[in-house]
DNA sequence: TGGTTACGCTACATTATTTGTAGCGTCAAG
DNA sequence: CTTGACGCTACAAATAATGTAGCGTAACCA
């Protein structure tokens, strides 16, 4: 079911922009899917596969709603950020940096 | 079930430390919580009530899930960021930042 | 024209995750 | 010695995700 707009959400009680946005992130495959896009535009069989066999359903809903929300948006290249999405993209490779201390500092 | 160290988490497959951290952000109310937690200590309860009402039983698991990797602590102030999570935290302010945006331009 | 391939999905039964409600044990204050 | 807040745990019910199968379309190419 496609979503109209922002106040519609599910997380958008309060009207808040972040309240969806994160809503949106929190749900499993997300993220994984923003992550998956950071260089270029995937297929859908592409993205499959990239996401260790994420089952279609839960793919094809994911992509729907990040179309709805206008963060990604497909055509023939496949799916990949729209101008808007391209910049919280960005935001994953910040998350890489992070993990990459985060991992070597578990470590001691 | 604590978690012992990276290696032994869901998205851990390939070994990389963005997939951990991406799988568990990538569970319901995790990234909530972090925002929550942006500006200031809460107990389990306040957690509970500024979440909306989320679960006991998840917010215990996700609590345990970010002290296992060092994000959070716990003392008598109540929840709060290590130092490591509150570089981590920092960019829940720009999650807000960017969703401001975006909530102007989906309007349009 | 007919066969093959890749595309983006949908259907649906099974399994995993999350929820909601109730309540327990501990501690400190009054 | 009661009251309140604390951090939880138990568990049945509801919701979300999974895995497998396969559909309809379009492009290629023999």
């Amino acid at each position: 079911m496609p979503v109209k707009n922002i106040n519609q959400a599910r997380g958008s009680a309060t009207g808040r922009p972040i309240m969806v946005l994160l809503d949106m992130l929190g749900k499993r495959w997300t993220l994984r899917i923003m992550w998956e896009l950071r260089d270029r535009p995937l297929t859908f069989r592409e993205l499959q596969k990239q996401c260790g066999d994420i089952s279609p359903t839960t793919l094809n809903s994911r992509l729907r709603e990040l179309r709805d929300f206008e963060i990604i948006s497909h055509d023939t290249g496949g799916y990949s950020y729209t101008a808007l999405g391209a910049e919280l993209g960005a935001q994953m490779t910040k998350l890489d940096n992070w993990s990459s201390k985060w991992a070597s500092e578990l470590d001691n």
